[in-house]
RNA sequence: GGGUCGAUAGCUCAAUGGUAGAGCAGCGUCCUUUUAAGUCGUUGGUUCUGGGUUCGAAUCCCAGUCGACCCA
């Protein structure tokens, strides 16, 4: 190695292929190895009875991300699923040659697994002292460095093993994420609500409006799109008298991508027979304050987290504001008779308030702008923003006492949109009606194969879509969708 | 789609038209309770790609690739 000719030490990858060569002409094959642990890190730790040194035996495997050698004796650390855990080698303990393995052919980055005995450091960290080791992967490229962790945000979304690695936030943040999904799902059965699975190949794109990846089937000969939502599937289970049904799904909409929008993303639908908006309401609250209680556990004890964009606690255990979108509009416009002025005026004073208003909407786009641009961002503790216009959706009940409003709520907090419901239109007569009906950028396909399910008697409903990503950036105090999606989509690097 | 900013060693970053550097990592020493361990020495560059300007380009100009942010 020391020839000039073949020095390669200034290659890390040349020099951990060199490193492998030669446990190979030794007799050791570490891709060939493998070990049983009996622990993960945590849990291991958690054995520790205090001043009871080397009374706890226990097998734990991890990759090795911090490596202090200091002559005979070494600490190290590895990092399993549960987080890192600090080893001991010692000369006296594993022997000359052995030791002389792990000081020469171990590196930052390999995956090894030890077995020895739980003791307190000095300075009091938890540690296993190593009787036998393992290298059970080497790792034939460096982990980036060790201090500054990784910061190129386009290394952390292309190769987000590195990141989950490097960066205990990211890691925090996406089991986070795990364990959000998971309490919905148990809360959801708890209530006994049905998981089922709907096609994503859909012949028609249905349950919104929005833009559909197309794609084609060759056995079928036949054009399919991406699924833009579930909600036409899971009302035929209702139809089919599946009464309470949940989706976590994963829905695809041709559009931009931003901070706020993937490409692909996950929806949470579900739907409730013999309920409506308002026992949406019920349950949402129900599902967000459990879900802040019991996954993210504020450490007062309280249901207030902190909402870093407005810079204003968010808190779960308040009252939860609800207000009329056309009583917000009112309020924002200053104009107690909005919805009775010409299109001409709600432009002027649309433009007025510092909106850019295409001429070509329709009136209820206009007037959609201002709560989009004006109001919803300021709704930062949660708010249900009941009674929309019914030119926003077609698949909802007219209110009772207002033909132009349904009967809706929007969950709003943080300034997004959370979570929409409503009273599920169940007349199939009604239903195609507002279909036709529907104009400008909210109009939706006319699925008619759903029209004839509905004509087969759909029971009375309520129906929520929670969107999971929304939901976790604003749980875990994220700054973009691509933090709370493991692998966002980015162009197809070169 | 438009605008702004960015890409330099494995990673995090310097170098403001004049010899491309540092810390960590790597390699070679010393060191048996460390916590970004310490210590002495040391290797490592297609400065994103392709053109152009210039005696001379990481730096200026043009085009492109990828990313971030803002806007639509």
């Amino acid at each position: 190695m020391s020839d000039l000719h073949s020095d390669i030490s200034h290659d890390q990858h040349a020099v951990r292929r060199q490193k492998l060569a030669e446990l190979r002409a030794a007799g050791f094959d570490p891709f060939r190895a493998n070990v049983t642990p009996t622990h993960f890190s945590a849990d291991a730790k958690a054995l520790y009875v205090e001043g009871q040194d080397y009374a706890q035996v226990v097998t734990v495997a991890g990759r090795l991300v911090t490596f202090r050698v200091q002559g005979g004796s070494s600490f190290v650390k590895i990092q399993d699923q549960q987080g890192p855990i600090q080893l001991y080698f010692r000369r006296d303990v594993l022997g000359e040659e052995r030791y002389g393995v792990f000081k020469k052919s171990l590196d930052l980055g390999d995956i090894i697994g030890v077995t020895g005995a739980l003791f307190k450091t000095k300075t009091g960290e938890i540690t296993v002292r190593v009787d036998a080791f393992t290298l059970v992967c080497k790792a034939l490229r460096p982990l980036p460095e060790k201090f500054h962790g990784l910061s190129d945000p386009e290394i952390i979304y292309r190769q987000r093993y590195l990141d989950v690695i490097m960066n205990a936030e990211s890691r925090a943040r996406l089991m986070t994420r795990s364990r959000i999904v998971s309490h919905i799902r148990r809360f959801l059965e708890a209530q006994s609500f049905i998981e089922v699975e709907t096609p994503v190949l859909e012949a028609t794109a249905g349950g919104a409006a929005a833009r559909p990846f197309k794609t084609h089937h060759n056995a079928l000969n036949a054009d399919f799109v991406l699924r833009i939502a579930t909600e036409l599937r899971l009302k035929r289970m209702l139809v089919g008298g599946f009464d309470r049904v949940f989706e976590i799904g994963r829905i695809f909409r041709n559009e931009g991508v931003s901070r706020r929008h993937n490409p692909e993303f996950t929806m949470l639908e579900v739907y409730q027979a013999y309920s409506d908006y308002r026992g949406m309401m019920t349950l949402i609250r129900d599902m967000l304050t459990t879900l802040v209680r019991d996954v993210i556990k504020p450490a007062d004890g309280s249901l207030k987290i902190m909402h870093a964009a407005s810079g204003q606690e968010i808190d779960f255990g308040g009252e939860w504001r609800e207000v009329k979108y056309k009583d917000l509009i009112r309020e924002a416009t200053g104009d107690a008779d909005w919805f009775a002025r010409s299109k001409a005026d709600k432009i002027a004073k649309a433009e007025a308030m510092g909106l850019s208003i295409n001429p070509a909407w329709e009136e209820f786009e206009i007037t959609n702008e201002i709560f989009s641009k004006q109001i919803e961002p300021t709704l930062i503790q949660p708010t249900f923003v009941t009674h929309l216009p019914k030119e926003l959706c077609p698949l909802a009940k007219i209110t009772a006492d207002d033909p132009t409003t349904i009967d809706v709520f929007e969950l709003t907090i943080g300034g997004m949109e959370v979570a929409p419901a409503y009273s599920e239109q169940n007349d199939p007569d009604v239903q195609r009606q507002m279909f036709e009906a529907q104009a400008g950028e909210e109009k939706q396909n006319i699925d008619h194969d759903f029209l004839l399910a509905l004509e087969h008697g759909m029971p009375p409903a309520g129906g929520m879509g929670v969107g999971i990503d929304r939901l976790c950036i604003l749980l875990t105090g994220a700054e973009s969708i691509r933090d709370v999606i493991l692998f966002p989509q980015l162009r197809p690097g070169a």
